[in-house]
DNA sequence: CAAGCACGGATTGGATACAATCCAAAAAAA
DNA sequence: TTTTTTTGGATTGTATCCAATCCGTGCTTG
């Protein structure tokens, strides 16, 4: 079941592989990134790169300057801090707000979750547990109908080092506990219980990356 | 001193003038904003255009549908206190991180920015106060360095609606009234009361804004 | 008569071409 | 030698052109 991941525009995939690329630290921060060099490493026109650049810059990853182009952002400690301090923070706020309006077919959804992510950790498979994981937390603030913080927490979700691949095999399995937590206070229908779950469940994960990172 | 704006590219320009209709209702929410007719309406190529969409959906006042293009974000009432809790949230912490590192010119700076908007609420300058209203909470938050909390402020105080007409003549006097309290609080280097005058400040406007909607 | 299919206009996405701007190094002046 | 000017290469910003996609309309066909 290797799903292979569809884009509707070639800018999205751009973009996909330059924020890769940052992770990965092919460009470092403070790397200034040239769009011909983009393009051509990539077999695209600038034009999609430029797209690309800016959703990066509104993820946070890149900065531009008026005529100098784009930027890598630096990551220093205290920058990882703050991404999940805020990160908590927010998605906190959110799952509170969502859980009253999540269905009973949503709830056997992250039930099936996180079986699968148990099953995950079993085969050693990563990919596929950030993958459940994501869908995981997207699907647990569901329920929230405030546009504009889901936007921002997708973009925690979805645009941050959850890639760092030396720090999930260690967390996985503590990681999936705190899932089933969250499921128990679910059942318990106690929003603020399980939105300090959450609170604690990113934060824990934030403590962790920086102490790898050192 | 009428100043006036200096754009460094069409994109930012473009920018500026499509969120100005939005704002002033030119283009209504779930409006389709097609990429030819903004570029005739400006005189620019579709080019600057598209950049500038991109912008606008980082600030969450349009969202792109793969080939469809952009669309116009509604403001439901709801949308309003969602926004203005946010942004009492994170400019509340953004304040409380910076002020320890306000420098002494900071601060004089601060007071005179007051004083101006004093002025303008004499002259009845609303565009004025607008920007002197920027200035001091920009500046208020320059100590911070945190970097992504910082970005999201900067959002939440350049793209939202201070613009809404109806709104400004009744509240500059309070508003500014509120900023005096925050000076005071930077005297008595009590960032936790700094923090709390913030966040009541801004959903003070919050209320009054959907009030005024109704 | 209804459902599906194909065609065409409208609109977005992407490529190429050209102009404006920046920056650094070399040349000229003090 | 130091400062200013200039000049050219590199890179971004903008315009124009072409291709891919979407969507509605009308035709075909069962």
């Amino acid at each position: 079941m290797n799903q292979v991941k569809e884009f509707h525009t070639l800018q999205e995939k751009v973009t996909d592989m330059i924020r890769e690329s940052i992770f990965t630290q092919v460009y470092k921060p403070g790397e200034r990134l040239i769009q011909d060099e983009l393009a051509a490493r990539f077999g695209v026109s600038r034009m999609p790169v430029r797209e690309a650049l800016r959703c990066l810059e509104r993820e946070g990853l890149v900065a531009f300057l008026p005529h100098k182009g784009a930027q890598v952002i630096g990551f220093r400690r205290e920058d990882i801090e703050e991404l999940y301090y805020l990160r908590a923070l927010l998605e906190g706020i959110t799952v509170q707000k969502s859980m009253n309006f999540l269905t009973k077919k949503d709830r056997t959804e992250l039930n099936t979750l996180v079986e699968k992510m148990d099953q995950d950790i079993d085969n050693n498979d990563m990919d596929s547990f950030i993958t459940h994981n994501h869908q995981f937390h997207m699907l647990l603030q569901k329920g929230c109908n405030w546009k504009k913080i889901k936007l921002l927490t997708k973009e925690f979700i979805e645009g941050y080092p959850a890639h760092v691949p030396s720090l999930i095999p260690k967390t996985m399995f503590v990681s999936n506990e705190e899932h089933k937590q969250m499921l128990r206070a679910l059942e318990l229908k106690d929003p603020i219980m399980l939105r300090q779950l959450v609170e604690n469940h990113i934060m824990r994960a934030g403590n962790a990356l920086t102490q790898v990172i050192e």
